[in-house]
DNA sequence: TTCAGGATGTACT
DNA sequence: GTACATCCTGAAC
């Protein structure tokens, strides 16, 4: 599903205006086995209650105190996984992105800014006003926040290690990570 | 472009 | 009390 993903459309319909972005860079984890994974050895608690909803439901928490991460969930009741977007592009609403972002419009950004806007996970979230109040949401009927059938993507899709999960032991080496 | 340091809240031990 | 699926700023290179 993380592969699949890439080059996919996700769309956010809020506060009127739609923002449209191309996923660009993702991280599957695995579920019960995965050391990195949240729901790690079956873990169940109220944060990661939403992994254990079926597959297209929005697994989204709370990292480092300020900035809320958004997984899509691939498994279901006997297999809590999901997918973390990490970096995505613009497709529509650059405008929007840059005022969530920065403050000010596209135009008016600096260089460095422009090629900063969509490149992480917290900033994925920001630009896309994603946060815990969208917690559960399924995705598959939701008219706020979807994920838009699509070809394959073009470019060549790469994989590496996963981002910031030093902790977990045998599991920080596994080439989870996929790009375009 | 790279680096150190700080901001910040919650889940879990 | 500790760690955390991160990002920003400002300064050095």
């Amino acid at each position: 599903m993380a592969r699949d993903l890439l080059g996919k459309h996700l769309v956010r319909n809020v506060g009127g205006e739609q923002i449209i972005v191309e996923l660009r860079e993702t991280e599957a984890y695995t579920g019960i086995a995965d050391k990195a994974c949240h729901s790690y050895g079956g873990r169940r608690t109220q944060r990661t209650e939403t992994m254990y909803k079926p597959g297209g439901h929005a697994y989204i928490y709370l990292i480092y105190g300020m900035y809320e991460l958004f997984n899509i969930v691939t498994g279901g009741e006997e297999d809590p996984s999901g997918v973390l977007v990490r970096v995505a592009a613009i497709v529509k609403g650059r405008d929007i992105i840059s005022q969530n972002r920065f403050g000010k419009m596209y135009d008016s950004l600096s260089a460095y800014q422009k090629n900063n806007l969509l490149n992480g996970p917290g900033k994925v979230t920001r630009a896309l006003k994603i946060d815990k109040s969208l917690y559960g949401t399924d995705l598959v009927n939701s008219r706020e926040l979807y994920v838009l059938a699509g070809e394959n993507p073009a470019g060549e899709i790469k994989a590496g290690k996963r981002i910031n999960i030093d902790y977990a032991e045998e599991a920080k080496d596994y080439l989870y990570r996929f790009y375009l």
